[in-house]
DNA sequence: AAGTGGTCTAGACCACTCC
DNA sequence: GAGTGGTCTAGACCACTTC
């Protein structure tokens, strides 16, 4: 098939399973028999078993033998970063306040706060249009000798400059849902106390210590709110080459 | 460090760059001088290359090198069935109609249609303790020869055969957003016409000739809505072993 | 022409499973 | 003990980039 040895082999065995001549649990050919099947050397068969692996169809079993995957369907895989993937885009950002508190025992506990240490609470208002799109709270931990740059504040994503430089040992976690709006998150959303929103919840995880760097709660108007996901296999192929 | 010399070494380069000592886009040693510096043969080198690149921390540029990738912040995974991953367990479904009829221009396009092709649109209810928790309109393209399993229908997540079987060439797209409900969810849902509810749209894809499977509008309470994604590299080292 | 990564081979030894 | 996958080596030839 293809001028690529093990890139044919991957695709005569994918063609197996998705043919069904393979189901899935089923025990493919050892590799010694591949060998002779594909006539190819040990190391490329298990090239293309890699990349089959990789892509969700097989796994392996040490001293038993190589198997079809039972396959997820409900994995969903999607981009997302709330301030630039809203339904419009956001183009001023109001710095409502930014104070220091005591936490309550909710970012005690997210935060991982030590006995006297407070927070330093952010509220900011985005609009687009001069119309109001999401509120947000973002906590930190206060960290008295530290400056607070009020001016970073103001870019939207406020968090740049460290996502650029940290990226690989930070980690995200979100939380999507209802809420119904509170009187300061309906005032400033003109929409109401007790009108329904949606709610944002984002952890900004140090991946090696586990330690919580910021909590934010940001609530958008529902009409707003746009999120496109997918489920996919297949991108290990296409390594990111620029 | 470890035992195994290729994790090693990823473990190494791994940490070259959290501790910042590359940035996203340096340039790695070439692989020549790896094999030097961690004693290894080129195809252990190139393993855990390999290995790093499907963490997304490293891509190649043939003729050129191996370089730090610039990470994704924005990339989120996570699991979601619809039918099981509410705030509450559905117990229960009503299956409201299925019906025969002429597709608008919008389904027609979606489900590429032909001349005089019909749609299968089949509405349910979904409750939890009695309660509507989720309408769903499914779309399907009549195809007159073959039969209506209704049986079938009353069961949550009716294509669980169909994923089994085909879910290797099966692709899902979501899209989530709000939307005012119109009078015939906001009645069965309870919450009356106008009122606000999540509206998740589901694209079942045959991955193969990218024709849509089905099409669904599923309306959820947003009291009963809820996601957990996360943003995560790794995953690579763990095989799916069972 | 020299250096780079991409593909591929033919071995080797190991730990593990199964009988 | 025979068979399996897991790790590792020391080569080879290729296409590509850079000078």
């Amino acid at each position: 098939m293809g001028e690529i040895l093990y890139l044919s082999i991957v695709g005569k065995i994918k063609e197996s399973i998705l043919k069904g001549r393979y189901k899935p649990g089923d025990m493919l050919d050892s590799e010694a028999m591949m060998m002779k099947e594909f006539g190819a050397s040990r190391m490329t068969i298990r090239k293309s078993l890699s990349l089959l692996s990789n892509e969700g169809y097989v796994y392996s079993i040490p001293g038993k033998g190589n198997f079809v995957c039972t396959p997820e369907t409900d994995l969903f895989h999607f981009h997302f970063n709330k301030y630039e993937d809203l339904a419009v885009p956001i183009e001023e950002v109001k710095l409502l306040s930014v104070r220091v508190r005591e936490a309550d025992d909710f970012l005690k506990k997210k935060l991982s706060l030590k006995m006297n240490e407070k927070i330093l609470e952010v509220r900011r208002l985005l609009l687009s249009s001069g119309n109001p799109v999401a509120m947000e709270f973002i906590f930190f931990t206060y960290l008295p000798n530290q400056p607070v740059v009020e001016e970073r504040l103001k870019f939207a994503n406020h968090l740049e400059g460290i996502e650029r430089n940290f990226a690989f040992s930070l980690e995200k976690d979100v939380e999507i849902r209802g809420e119904i709006a509170n009187e300061v998150v309906g005032r400033y959303l003109a929409s109401g106390e007790g009108s329904i929103v949606f709610c944002l919840e984002e952890e900004v995880i140090n991946s090696e210590t586990r330690a919580v760097f910021s909590f934010t709660r940001f609530y958008v108007l529902p009409r707003y709110f746009l999120l496109k996901a997918a489920s996919h296999r297949e991108e290990a192929n296409s390594r990111k080459i620029f």
